[in-house]
DNA sequence: AGAAATCTGTATCTATAGATACACACAAAA
DNA sequence: TTTTGTGTGTATCTATAGATACAGATTTCT
């Protein structure tokens, strides 16, 4: 048993590898493998299991009746998988949570993750910090889907992100079109502000990495 | 002391009077009173103290710096201040929380409300059942307005709330013009979008109250 | 009851961004 | 190498929804 994933997860960390082994001898679980692109939870099954995956990534991902579907958010090895679902009033995953590769995921039950809470503070920590954290990334995100106008959303994203990382230049997720579609807007149109953007002199733009030249012209966007 | 709101508090619900006594005996904690418009926690402060809200209503708001705000929600008596933030990564409030009317809070620390979840296992559940929910209705939040189209979010928002309720008729909040800001568009066009959608059948629209008439062809205006 | 504020129905005009299309670059796959 | 796929730059057209305005309705204040 590898306990390095497990001393760093978001559930565990700051616990010992000793005192770790201890806890999850006394504490049920099973350990559980899937295949790529195999779905571990179903959207609105009943959630009675929290996971913590120890190898593979997995997106949570809403699917639409028309075939389209929206990527909610990619995990990784070490995070926690449905910590929200199994404790909200329903009882029900919110999306489909699919594995991107193989995947290896450790499952408790509601009840023992309880327990456990009780019988560690410093778990009792984790657990709600990463609640906590979850609502509030959700809460920026709102907000960046609250600003109407392209060029908002693109300003908020990239004070944020680089208030975030104390850089001046931020790295796009991905692609522009990847950028595009987290905040919910069309590539052309994105594309058109951003060079509209750089025309101004408020950004420097080439693919994949934009400096912000003018940071108070930017805050500037987001009163309108 | 007044015990019934605690009791059916958000944090205290299921725990008899009695215990509930010997509880706050036990922990520190203090009772703080506002004014209508005065402002009980100030956005990007340290997050240190979660509040019982015991009598009054409260908004949490965003201001941005054009002068514009948006209202995140409305908090009533039994309810809980602050509990995201002050477990967040960065311990601050993300928006101003501010007194509709005359307000009294019970105020807990930080370290008083971990340690009165690894002596109340029922404390424990509703702090963490809390949590997950605010996620959940982030969710769903962050869901309607990843919809494009006014006829698609409110027809998301109608179902919804049909399927909470387990009724066709739907109430607004409040009025048709806070209904437009939750959903972050304007008024006029909500209005003509749902008059739309009442001359199509779908749906009967009288202020206040709306009909769901033919629930299948909403939900075929999401599938865009 | 009268005044003030707020909500509603609706029309008209216009800015914005979505859809579409296509050429080009670059990558991975054959 | 050619092919196939995916991301990019950019233009053109158009649907959508925002801004604005105003009259009538309704609620709240005093």
């Amino acid at each position: 048993m590898d306990y390095s994933v497990l001393e760093s997860s978001t559930l565990f960390k700051g616990i010992p590898a000793r005192e770790l082994r201890d806890i999850l001898e006394a504490t049920p679980h099973h350990i559980q493998c899937y295949d790529k692109d195999e779905t571990i939870f179903h959207m609105m099954d009943a959630a009675s299991r929290i996971g913590i995956l120890l190898e593979g990534r997995v997106q949570a991902q809403k699917s639409f009746p028309n075939g389209s579907q929206v990527n909610v958010s990619v995990r990784s090895p070490g995070d926690l998988i449905g910590p929200a679902a199994v404790f909200s009033v329903n009882h029900r995953y919110p999306c489909d949570v699919v594995a991107l590769e193989p995947v290896t995921v450790m499952m408790f039950r509601r009840e023992d993750i309880l327990a456990l809470m009780q019988k560690s503070i410093r778990i009792l920590e984790n657990f709600t910090t990463e609640l906590a954290s979850a609502t509030y990334m959700l809460q920026q995100r709102v907000e960046l889907l609250s600003y109407n106008g392209i060029a908002q959303k693109a300003a908020f994203w990239l004070l944020m992100q680089a208030k975030q990382n104390g850089e001046d230049s931020v790295r796009i997720p991905e692609s522009i079109s990847k950028w595009a579609m987290l905040m919910n807007v069309s590539r052309p149109s994105l594309h058109r502000e951003l060079k509209k953007m750089e025309d101004e002199g408020m950004i420097n733009y080439s693919p994949a990495v934009i400096r912000i030249v003018n940071q108070d012209a930017l805050q500037a966007i987001l009163g309108k």
